[in-house]
DNA sequence: CAAATATTTGAATAAATATTCAATATTTTC
DNA sequence: GAAAATATTGAATATTTATTCAAATATTTG
């Protein structure tokens, strides 16, 4: 059971500024926000207690380091009590970064980061129509991404 | 023109690491990747100069927050010129965290957090429907999520 | 509205950690 | 394979920044 949340303005403010840069300092983000550093200090350590702060991840583009190619995938099973068992096997596909059960035409859902076309068909053609319980796939390459951002976060009826 | 990469296993080492808990101090990241913090100290700067670093971002626990809602949009449009004003549009909607032009069934592809369904409804309904140029949408509610990782990353064709 | 409780402030301090750098080791070049 | 160039080491240092805390403020409660 969590424990009961009450998060204001100022918790989703810090939230917000630390999910764009998380290196910003207490007392400068203090000053951003203006409060002083000891509350946001008491604040994040209060989130951390919560677990709704998980520490931090470093930003990579992916794009300079050859990552090239993104797209998603569209997965039918035979049947949908498979997802299981086809989840795990999808599991052991690096390039497969995220897996969705969801509602609607497809079964699963899944993204999928390459360095190139080549390693794309290589995973779908050969690593994907080996697994077992999977009647077909639909491909979606993404020709650009027009923008990749963080939800606004607030308190309208959270918690 | 970016610069002429050079990029060793240890310098994926460190993003791999780093992608997954930037917090690390470089002797501690040194220390598991048998090398001294002064050689981690090198390599992160140059990956910063690179552009390949783009600082750190704080991990957050939406569901914890009541952000409970994710689901994928696959829109078509009625003429595929209407793209950049679309994509205008749906930009100006916080709810859409990321928009992709792709290949394939859809025209583009849009991810979507929200609160509850009631306001995955609001957004579908009056948001979206209120764009011109957009013919119609096909929506897949996430209903669980297996798993959402980053990417493997190596220098095979790198650079 | 007074008392109790909780929160914020801001400067002092402690701690952590990035940065520096001479010595050493490794790799490259001719 | 010797010389030159480059990279690593690891300890010393400087710097940054989290942490602490008493006083001041603000908020809640009966």
């Amino acid at each position: 059971m969590p424990v009961k949340l009450n998060l204001d303005k100022l918790d989703f403010q810090i939230i917000q500024e630390m999910m764009e840069d998380a290196e910003i300092s207490y007392a400068d983000l203090g000053k951003k926000l203006f409060v002083s550093g000891g509350t946001i200090h008491v604040r994040i350590k209060k989130l951390q207690e919560y677990g709704i702060v998980k520490g931090t991840r470093l930003s990579v583009d992916l794009k300079a380091l050859g990552y090239d190619v993104i797209a998603f995938i569209g997965i039918f099973l035979e049947k949908s009590s498979l997802y299981d068992t086809v989840a795990k096997e999808l599991k052991k596909i690096p390039e497969i970064v995220r897996l969705n059960y969801t509602t609607g035409n497809y079964s699963m859902f899944a993204e999928i980061v390459c360095k190139d076309i080549q390693q794309l068909r290589f995973v779908l053609h050969d690593e994907l129509q080996k697994i077992k319980g999977i009647e077909r796939t639909e491909t979606f390459i993404s020709l650009e991404e027009s923008f990749a951002r963080n939800v606004l976060v607030n308190d309208t009826a959270a918690g």
